[in-house]
DNA sequence: TCGACCAGTTAATGAGCGTTAACGTAACTC
DNA sequence: GAGTTACGTTAACGCTCATTAACTGGTCGA
């Protein structure tokens, strides 16, 4: 299910810092970056707020952690699936689509830390982050690009930006167990984005 | 341009309570609303931080009161559409998605603060909130569905909020001025919409 | 068995910040 | 022209909260 900041699905038990990740990761979803103390943090994994500056320098470098990650995983992921492609672009493209939106449903929390406390970061961990984020975008404007030729560049890149959008609407989606089900939820976000695309290279330069 | 909460475009001079409410939001959006200070918001009007409190109850009250515009403006803008449809229920689609991107593209941060400061309501403003949220999906639904029977209600509910998210996309495309240009860019999101409605009515069920 | 280190604890510190108090001043009313 | 209201100001208060200090118990290699 849930993987992980920094590692794919694994059997063995977490560790101290990935426990204390996944729930900052939750809190600071739920109630936002400044919501969210030490001490509850602390408390949700069974220690006791100063504990947590054994395993990070502070409440900032958890969400530095957490933001490299996310951003860091999603590039990772992106280029594997370019780096696997057999068919043409419009598998490929297929592929990314489905790597995101696998991301999307699965770990909702990192989802809407994503875009929403970004600028909580120090500027240089604001600035890596930031640039996982551009070559992921570039990622898949090459892509979408070989798919739909009509598109020009800044056209693909908007499409691309908005695509992000439908996919990360997952948070909004009734909370899991609501219908259609996982499955069907994973189709139908990933015709729409199909659907978005196709519609965007329609009439080109407008 | 844009339209300030509660009221349609006007050529007399924004209140005080205007003025704070349209800076306070642009603040709250760039960095959070406990990222802003209240010191910040009164230099942002050219007062200074507790001159604030001649005009708000505190800095909660400034919150509630721009996500609770935010909600009702777009229900208002969207009944209106409805009222004020002549031909079936194509072109009323068509003309509630314009009407969305409109706000999407004229009012950034108000789209940005109304997905990601909910939670720091009171219960009652954020039911409130919630409550105009839901009808304003309702009405999408309902049009949705005329447009394409095929949609069962959840699956259409489903693809109502993830075009949303496509919509509200806005904030993270290029800074305006960036090409295409706002009437380019308003007319590439009605195409994506309009293009993953079509797409999520194709196998309903799944 | 004896250090050394790892992983906690509670108590103290200190900054940031929302809010309130106390006070000043123009403008407008009666 | 005295009083009231609208709109500010600066100074002080008090709470929250991240971080640090000081201290403690277990584990483990030599």
């Amino acid at each position: 299910m849930s993987r992980i900041v920094f590692m794919a699905t694994r059997t063995d038990a977490p560790t101290r810092r990935e426990q204390i990740l996944r729930e900052a990761a939750r809190l600071f979803a739920e109630r936002g970056f400044h919501g969210v103390g030490v001490d509850e943090i602390g408390a949700a994994v069974g220690i006791s707020g100063p504990g947590l500056y054994r395993h990070f320098a502070g409440k900032d470098a958890m969400l530095a952690e957490l933001l490299v990650g996310i951003s860091g995983q999603l590039l990772t992921g992106g280029r594997r699936r370019v780096a696997e492609a057999e068919g043409g672009a419009e598998g490929l493209l297929d592929s990314l689509i489905e790597g995101h939106i696998d991301f999307a449903l699965d770990d909702r929390p990192l989802i809407t830390l994503h875009d929403r406390e970004l600028d909580r970061l120090r500027d240089s961990d604001r600035k890596l982050v930031r640039q996982l984020q551009r070559q992921y975008v570039e990622l898949w404007v090459e892509v979408v690009r070989e798919v739909y030729p009509e598109l020009t560049e800044p056209a693909a890149r908007s499409a691309v930006h908005s695509v992000f959008g439908l996919l990360n609407s997952t948070p909004h989606l009734g909370r899991p167990g609501a219908l259609p089900g996982r499955a069907g939820t994973a189709e139908l976000l990933h015709r729409m984005a199909r659907g978005a695309f196709g519609a965007a290279a329609v009439t080109p330069g407008a």
